[in-house]
RNA sequence: GCCUGGGUGGCGGAACUGGUAGACGCAAGGGACUUAAAAUCCCUCGGGGCUUAGCCCUGUGCGAGUUCGAUUCUCGCCCUAGGCACCA
């Protein structure tokens, strides 16, 4: 055996070998329990980064963990491969995206082959090949046919950078979630997902998927946004013609409708023009909604939130009170949604509040909380907590919560209004303005309108033969040949085929189902394949994508469910949202933010290689290629090897939490496995014609049975680690002091049944730290002497015996503090070890003469002595 | 403002269900080996104190509470990260 650990040597050598066997190939299996572990697949962007090293061997780990225990473990990988990097790329680089995207695929592939994931490649799948993207197409037109997709013209998020529409949820804080640059709103003829048809039942679920962080579901709780209320209708005074008679509203806060002094209508809503139409404040109208409109989102909320608005001239009537009530539009008010049409209840509501003191308008209280009397006259701020009901006829004296039922009913039964909830999820629009995506499959006919392709014509192929326009928009709309097209219902054929292609969110919905059965050719899936395999037993990713991704996923499983498609309705079981990987960032006056290959280190401090400037440490930042705190994975694969690479990033933290990257942790990393390496060069030929010791403890004595316990016990730490919650630091750890004992281990004079243990303690070793570290593992296990890969070890299990103690320690403490501790054999009783710890020498001195009022006994732990 | 996490040594992090706080690693210091260095191996390592083979006090963001006993449970507060936010 070499003495020095090579992993450039025996790392590709490994690779090569689970290859050729296949190892990592797995079949549906009904007589095996199956278990289904997917990681995020990356966008293929060029390279990998230390977010998909880390994510990927997370997964890694449980893949092989699982494996070992027995169970069919599907683990595959693939690329969300269609989307707007490409175009720029192509645009900048003058490559096709088709090219730029396969010649990424293919370095990202090697990339992950060398850090020895356990993929079965046989599946790989790429979304912007027409085998993949047909069954999408087909999948748009059963949902078209089922009317959960339908077009519409609506105000959209529009980006002009990426010269796209956005949906809301990829706009973050007024800013595009790509691009970062603004996002304006702009009126656009759309394809939309009716996804608001599950939003109930996309929230009740979530209390029915245990297996996801707390934090994700609260995201998506609050992203669907469920209130409830009422939906009431206001009339309006003397209506113009061919308007409806009342305006309904929808309010949380249905027993405030005593209280509503004004209404407040969205200025995209269509009653506004109508209203004030041929009058004298007709102009002064549109000017005002005109301005609104070029205010966009994302200002509106820079501005303090100032609330401003302008009466229409029109009153509606309070159904409840009679009173005449003036009808404003303003700012504040949502068109998309509830109604688009608020009552606002100043008292009770601090927006409308502000709105009323601002423009004059009265405020009457309707609740008083319970102890003291409001006055609107002298109100400074909307009261909205609970209270008991005032200024509302038979409800008065009610508290506010029985009121809300109470005043249903009246409504309900006059036929005012009805109780109704109303949801901030809004339909996933998903057209997209570019070229490198799935082509939507619909045709435009002057005749007939939007037409289906039909079946028999899909796919619907991207045209290859393209140029891209520098401005980024698609170039689709340009190509002859793609866009002409003959009606399919009527034959005319001056139609136009549909240009927009579909929200790249569309191919990750459903690619997870595409993973059982890659090759299928009549279908999306093959329904037998899903049945074994889905759902995802395990999913990991970053929680970047907790609303985004994650939420289309499960609404479009239920989409495939609603068709009879799949038999489920979640698709992923468990859901592990790892942490970001982090690094202080580094700069320097004159060249601002540095690599860390810049930056030099001297006895002084650090210096840029640049300028020879001392350079700052600023915070620990997630690594991020415009704040240059980067490592690429490429410099660590070849500087300490892939296994190094996978240690550091299980060490140094536990899975969900954020990884501070450390340059001297990756150093330790690498010594540990050196150690082991050293460890087994030592002992190899002393124990390698030995069998391993399996009998009982007692068979053993002096440092090997402590080694043998102590083995057994890592075994057992390691498995509870795993296996409940993917701690791999923990799980480490273990390893390490069963490394450290064995160290120190003196073999020359041992007997055979003594090389027995430490043979065990060795091969534990190797078969625990092989789904972390596969190529030393597999290296060793066979300068062990084993023929088989380590894969086929199976997982070890623990002796019950090995797990106990030969001699407990027992802490005493008087009066909850530590004040002493002896050793007992492990069937000594409560009694008896009560006895020994009153009568402990040092405990005596804490006990004095005071009285011993009380003695609490931990079994095999603790004497507690109350005096 | 609302909803979730999280606050433990110089640092990353341990502590299973309320029972010895600080496992393991990094950094630091000391020693061994070496002509020397690297590598390696061994030891020390929360803070303070004392009459220093040892012993005492104190310590898990802050303040209360429950308990024989709290990093762990309850209440209030502070800080911090993330998400949502003119949603009626």
């Amino acid at each position: 055996m070499d003495e020095k650990y090579n992993p450039k040597e025996i790392e590709p050598k490994w690779q090569k070998y689970w290859e050729e066997k296949n190892l990592f190939k797995v079949d549906t299996d009904k007589e095996k329990e199956k278990y289904y572990l997917m990681e995020m697949f990356p966008y293929p962007s060029g390279k990998i980064h230390m977010g998909h090293v880390r994510n990927y061997t997370i997964g890694d780990v449980i893949a092989r963990y699982k494996a070992m225990q027995g169970l069919n473990v599907l683990h595959p990988m693939g690329w969300d491969a269609f989307g707007m990097p490409a175009e720029n790329a192509a645009i900048s680089n003058n490559t096709h995206p088709a090219k730029w995207t396969y010649d990424n695929i293919d370095a990202m592939r090697s990339q992950l082959k060398e850090l020895g994931f356990s993929y079965d490649w046989d599946r790989e799948i790429a979304t912007c090949l027409p085998e993949y993207y047909k069954w999408e197409q087909w999948l748009f037109l059963k949902m078209y046919e089922k009317g959960m997709a339908y077009r519409k013209e609506s105000f959209v998020n529009w980006c002009e950078t990426c010269q796209t529409v956005l949906a809301n949820e990829q706009v973050e804080a007024g800013l595009c979630w790509r691009c970062g640059k603004e996002v304006r709103q702009k009126i656009l003829w759309q394809w939309f997902f009716r996804i608001t048809d599950y939003a109930e039942d996309l929230l009740a679920c979530c209390d029915e998927l245990p297996g996801w962080p707390e934090k994700v579901i609260s995201m998506q709780k609050n992203w669907i946004g469920k209130s409830i209320g009422a939906e009431i209708r206001f009339p309006i005074e003397n209506p113009p013609d061919g308007v409806d008679p009342a305006i309904p509203v929808f309010t949380t806060r249905p027993d405030t409708v005593f209280g509503a002094t004004f209404m407040c209508l969205a200025p995209e809503h269509p009653l506004v023009p109508k209203l004030c139409s041929g009058t004298s404040r007709e102009k002064a109208v549109a000017d005002f909604v005109e301005g609104i409109s070029f205010q966009d989102r994302f200002l509106r909320a820079m501005e303090n939130y100032e609330k401003v608005g302008m009466f229409l001239g029109k009153y509606c009537v309070n159904p409840l009170t009679g009173r005449k009530i003036p009808i404003y539009t303003a700012n504040f008010a949502l068109m998309e949604y509830g109604t688009g049409a608020v009552m606002s209840v100043p008292a009770h509501d601090q927006r409308d509040f502000d709105f009323a003191k601002k423009y004059g308008l009265d405020i009457i209280v309707v609740v008083n909380p319970g102890n003291r009397p409001l006055d609107g006259e002298t109100l400074t701020e909307a009261y909205v907590d609970e209270g008991v009901m005032v200024n509302s006829g038979e409800f008065d004296g009610m508290s506010n919560n029985s009121a809300k039922d109470a005043i249903c009913t009246r409504l309900e039964k006059e036929n005012l209004g009805r109780r109704a909830v109303s949801f901030r999820l809004r339909d996933w629009g998903i057209s997209r303005q570019r070229y490198w995506g799935a082509p939507i499959p619909m045709i435009h006919c002057k005749a007939c309108g939007v037409v289906p392709v039909p079946e028999s014509d899909l796919p619907i192929l991207l045209p290859e033969n393209v140029n891209l326009l520098p401005g980024g928009q698609s170039p689709l709309p340009e190509i002859e040949e793609f866009k002409r097209v003959s009606c399919p219902g009527c034959g005319r054929e001056d139609a136009r085929r549909e240009t927009d292609t579909m929200d790249t969110f569309v191919e990750s919905s459903w690619y997870f189902e595409r993973y059982c059965s890659p090759k299928f050719d009549q279908g999306m899936f093959d329904r037998k394949d899903v049945d074994y395999w889905m759902p995802v037993d395990q999913y990991i990713g970053g929680v970047e994508h907790a609303i985004l991704h994650l939420l289309y996923s499960r609404y479009y499983t239920r989409v495939l469910h609603t068709l009879g498609m799949v038999g489920y309705k979640e698709p992923f079981t468990r859901l592990l949202t790892q942490g970001m990987v982090c690094k202080e960032t580094t700069s320097c006056p004159a060249h601002g933010f540095l690599f860390p290959e810049e930056v030099i280190r001297t006895e002084s401090g650090l210096t840029c290689s640049r300028c020879g400037n001392s350079v700052a440490v600023g915070r620990v930042e997630k690594m991020s290629k415009s704040k240059k705190n980067v490592i690429d994975p490429n410099y660590l694969l070849k500087r300490y090897g892939a296994d190094t690479t996978r240690l550091f990033c299980l060490f140094a933290a536990p899975p969900e939490r954020d990884l501070e990257w450390s340059e001297q942790g990756v150093d330790g990393s690498y010594r540990f496995l050196n150690r082991i390496w050293r460890l087994a060069a030592r002992l190899v030929e002393a124990v390698k014609d030995t069998e391993s010791f399996a009998g009982p403890p007692g068979d053993v004595d002096g440092v090997f049975r402590e080694l043998y316990k102590k083995t057994h016990e890592t075994v057992y730490r390691v498995t509870r680690d795993i296996e409940d919650r993917f701690h791999f630091n923990t799980a480490i750890s273990a390893v390490m002091e069963l490394v450290n004992l064995a160290y120190g281990i003196q073999i020359h004079d041992a007997a055979d049944r003594e090389r027995g243990v430490v043979r065990n303690a060795l091969d534990t070793v190797i078969i625990l730290l092989s789904p972390i570290v596969p190529h030393i593992a597999e290296e060793l296990w066979r300068i062990m002497g084993n023929n088989a890969s380590v894969l086929l070890a199976g997982w070890p299990g623990y002796r019950e015996d090995a797990l106990e103690k030969d001699e407990l320690t027992i802490v005493v403490q008087v009066n909850g503090k530590l004040r002493g501790r002896f050793n007992v054999a492990v069937d000594a009783d409560d009694e008896e070890i009560k006895k020994l710890a009153l009568s402990n020498e040092h405990v005596l001195k804490f006990i004095g003469n005071k009285p011993v009022q009380k003695v609490i006994v931990v079994k095999h732990k603790l004497v507690n002595i109350v005096v």
